[in-house]
DNA sequence: CGTATATTTGATATCCTTCAAGGACGGTGG
DNA sequence: CCACCGTCCTTGAAGGATATCAAATATACG
């Protein structure tokens, strides 16, 4: 892993406040306020869906850990998953502004919350500009992961779909200390990796396997792995841009891997 | 059309004016600020490529007249269309971030770009706080946009994908003046729709045949128009929330059609 | 250890793409 | 005013990627 600004972060600190201070350094009492607000928690099981398409929100949510997703179910009856929300991420930060959610989330894993008051982000705009910019850099980094699923769904195979999908998440569990060089543990089922790509369960699971025989993905009782990185990642298509660049700083080039575009 | 919040708005004001204005009371010094924050404008012709995947940004644009399209060519030569930027819609609102763009920009036709200094935007930040919520929500409705399109390609059949990007279009053409309750002018060709939603050209031709066939769509030199609206939304899944929810005032709920979910 | 859930595999159907070519339309120059 | 040319639209035929249906096997869980 390639150095990044490290500020007085302590070793227990949430995922929120160790992804921030992977890019911005961060004043004790930042992390502070960042640490406070997380003090009221719910714990949601496996399974468990605990916003509702068209209902209305009155907190935001910050996922502290276990794996969510966010969906919305057609009247056709298929569902779509809109995004993974992982430790760190936050869900429904601009509920100022939206009446009632447009889509569903659920727990794919039993998963801590923490429940924010709309408030509070109002205030760390007012008090904490830094923080504010990396607020915003996280709003513009979730829609850069839309975007990116975008091109996936319109201009790319099953096979490359995939392997993308896999890959971002594997840079975004490591940017939260969740995965390693090695690879990651995969909380997924092949069925709902089909509802993220706008893939069938059975179409899935072939191209998983042929993935696998050509070596550039390895799947071991849920422990991801790529055999040969470099491959997958030219396979794929996959520029890490869309995650990792942010800096306060002009000089630091953030990110674990770069693409050169052809 | 419903009525909405109107402030002291001037007749000549910009698309960007306009849309905040349809949501937020804007006193005159916001308006004021808006307005001479595009000063300093540059044209671009049809076809005209003005942002590289992978170069470098300095300035954040603001659309003010024309269509602009925000795409990504893949390695196999495939286009992608990321979306369309409309007048009043900001184009790299948080280049603070990013030390290269990842998407390519180019004008669909003739344009007049507003070019703003990254600095505005940490300005309005600082001291128009109601205007700093209208950014969010822009960012937030942009992400919103995305969401839908991902849902669209991923779990629509063509004809439902073309519709509700039709819908689409009007909904913010309206929301900016740009389009009637009768329809609008597409300034899109058959090809391009194509490269939105990830068909080729001859299957939108057929779907679009088919689509007036069915009497949920005409187009006639370039004019769209909805023969049945209630039957289109119905059939496209199209719910407008996802780009008009946004009020400082709880009590507003925007949008000029909502359609209830089952 | 049994039952539910997830993965795998085969066969068939469908949507959509690709390739190829003809036709319409608008603009431009003679 | 007409001929020409480029761009866009349209249509036919064939092929390919992915979906659907159905059932067997494997894995996880209480």
């Amino acid at each position: 892993m390639p150095p990044v600004n490290q500020s007085a972060i302590p070793e227990n600190a949430s995922s929120l406040v160790r992804r921030l201070g992977r890019s911005v350094l961060l004043t004790a009492e930042e992390v502070d306020y960042l640490e406070t607000m997380q003090v009221n928690q719910a714990v949601v099981e496996k399974g468990d869906e605990f916003i509702h398409d068209g209902e209305h929100m009155r907190v935001t949510f910050l996922v502290r850990r276990g794996w969510i997703i966010r969906f919305k179910i057609t009247p056709a009856g298929r569902r779509l998953i809109i995004g993974i929300s992982l430790p760190g991420d936050f869900i429904g930060l601009h509920i100022n502004f939206n009446h009632s959610s447009i889509y569903s989330a659920s727990a794919l894993t039993k998963a801590s919350l923490a429940l924010i008051e709309p408030v509070r982000i109002l205030e760390i705009h007012r008090r904490f500009p830094v923080l504010a910019s990396g607020l915003d850099w996280m709003t513009m980094r979730h829609s850069n992961i839309l975007s990116e699923h975008k091109i996936s769904l319109g201009a790319r195979t099953a096979a490359q779909r995939i392997l993308h999908f896999l890959l971002e998440l594997w840079t975004r569990l490591e940017q939260v200390g969740m995965a390693s060089a090695k690879g990651f543990d995969l909380e997924l089922t092949q069925e709902q990796i089909g509802d993220c790509m706008g893939l069938s369960t059975v179409h899935v699971n072939r191209s998983l396997n042929r993935l696998g025989k050509e070596r550039m993905l390895h799947i071991d009782k849920g422990f991801v792995s790529f055999p040969d990185v470099d491959r997958a990642i030219d396979f794929a298509d996959f520029d890490d841009r869309f995650l990792t660049e942010f800096s306060t700083d002009p000089g630091n080039i953030g990110g674990k891997r770069r693409i050169a575009k052809n």
